[in-house]
DNA sequence: ACCTCAAATCTATTTTCATCGATATGTAAT
DNA sequence: ATTACATATCGATGAAAATAGATTTGAGGT
């Protein structure tokens, strides 16, 4: 079982590595093929693939066969709870019931 | 030199660590000293100062000293950053005019 | 000046991650 | 069924990151 600070770092994780920005921004035009993702990185095949996993079991980036093909897309859904997330996390609460007392030091 | 990709995954790789969101989920009420936040983490002072200096670093948290003690809060111009980071990376284009040519596979 | 305490830095260790080559799997064409 | 091709998985390796203990730095207080 994972926790909520786990499950929530594997989003921003996905992100983390330059290599996926870069797919990602790829995804934004349109859907792609892996094989066009390949030609635009200087990766091999078994490392876009890993990161392609990354990216799908973020929910970042959907896929769907078509024959020998993968596509890769932008999830809406996926990017939407991101950006919700980090909405969340980041968001400063300025209190004003004096419920969250002061530590002392 | 650092690329855009290079400099974009360092804000992610920020939040990417459970310890870190934890951190900044203690920041959201109000700024919180070093040794507080220690206290509610389950890792070292050494351990928790590097987790400070990523954050920093990553423009999420600012920082100031009193006496001793550094307190920490989040920056509100950081975030900002970030969350429109996240938005623009993430938008979907929906490109009438077809200057993105399909690839051929 | 000396002591104390908070936090940063240094050094070493362990864990996680990106990467690749080789192999396996899945799909379509012959 | 056999072949060809795209992608996924496996196994190994090197690099990066998280972590802790020891030491240093900085800022009061006596």
């Amino acid at each position: 079982m994972e926790n909520k600070y786990e499950t929530n770092a594997k989003v921003f994780k996905a992100l983390s590595d330059p290599n996926r920005l870069m797919i990602v921004e790829m995804l934004q035009s349109r859907e792609r093929c892996a094989c066009e993702i390949l030609e635009d990185l200087n990766i091999s095949q078994s490392t876009l693939s890993h990161h392609m996993k990354i990216l799908c079991d973020s929910g970042l980036v959907g896929s769907r066969r078509h024959g020998k093909w993968m596509y890769y897309s932008l999830s809406k859904e996926g990017c939407d709870e991101a950006k919700n997330l980090l909405s969340e996390i980041t968001t400063i609460w300025h209190n004003s019931n004096e419920r969250d007392l002061r530590h002392e030091c």
